[in-house]
DNA sequence: ACATATAGCGAAAGCTCCTTGCGCGTTTGA
DNA sequence: TCAAACGCGCAAGGAGCTTTCGCTATATGT
């Protein structure tokens, strides 16, 4: 089951506009309500679309800073990254967590306040986790662009 | 002007689902739907609330690998800066682009098919991007997690 | 060639939701 | 202490939207 063109002009459109409403939508992509209101609960359905959610700005949240950290575990036993992975999962700061291949296992994309407020979060929360042998963190200057929207 | 805990209640669940309807959301975070409605309004007018999108499964979009691409430019020059990013931010696989601190100048996030695919975006567009004196790229090999939903 | 599946359009019913206005209580600040 | 500002709940109108149904056309495949 693939995407035709049609599907792709959907995603792209509901990539930007999550709220835009279906007959609007349909519009968009010439076609009518119906087979627009088809295919877009086809693709909920199969999990093309995750989610619809708001995003927020950074700044007005008081959170401009971002921080990559690197992280080198211990080992690399199953245990020990399953037991990595459960804790960092539960701190709010962080956004994504990704298992690396090469030097660092992993990299945590972090947000914070500033660099007083990032220290916080290291010594509550980063210096805690289990299994760590080694963490380099790296602060961005200035997001240049940010998008979630995916290539389709 | 700031946020109370209703404010940021409303921002929770948003960030969360970002179609909720305002009756409903009203109900969530125990309110009148005039008075939520108003407040999601300021929310939004006061940019709070950046956009609504639908987040979408990059394994079914077929880009499930992320890469990160540490960039040193050559120069340090505003209009060697200004070219680079301007460049950067045509490449529809790269999904952000952050200026660093330290070793590195830049960190791109980009998604790729595999590696057949990302070596096609590198060659196409990375190896041309101007200024840039090197480049490391880093695979993961598994997002462990990943949320647009900032600590509120 | 024919049956089946797929996907489209148009229309309409019904419903949910947005939006606004008003009056009330509480807080702010002079 | 009193007036103004702010924020809430209630109620209701009316718009706009979702969702379904029947019919048609095109593609699939036997």
């Amino acid at each position: 089951m693939s995407l035709d063109q049609t599907d792709r002009r959907i995603l792209t459109v509901l990539q930007k506009q999550g709220r835009i409403s279906n007959a609007e939508l349909a519009e968009r992509v010439n076609l009518s309500q119906s087979a627009c209101h088809r295919r877009v609960h086809r693709l909920e359905k199969d999990g093309y679309i995750k989610d619809y959610v708001a995003l927020l700005d950074p700044r007005k949240l008081n959170v401009p800073t971002t921080v990559f950290v690197e992280i080198t575990l211990s080992g690399q036993a199953d245990e020990v990254l399953d037991a990595f992975e459960k804790a960092v999962s539960r701190i709010p700061d962080v956004l994504e967590c990704h298992l690396m291949a090469g030097t660092a296992d992993y990299i945590l994309k972090v947000v914070a306040e500033n660099t007083d407020d990032f220290a916080r979060i290291h010594r509550q929360h980063l210096a805690r986790l289990p299994g760590v042998a080694q963490m380099q963190s790296s602060f961005a200057l200035r997001t240049v662009f940010k998008t979630t929207a995916l290539p389709v």
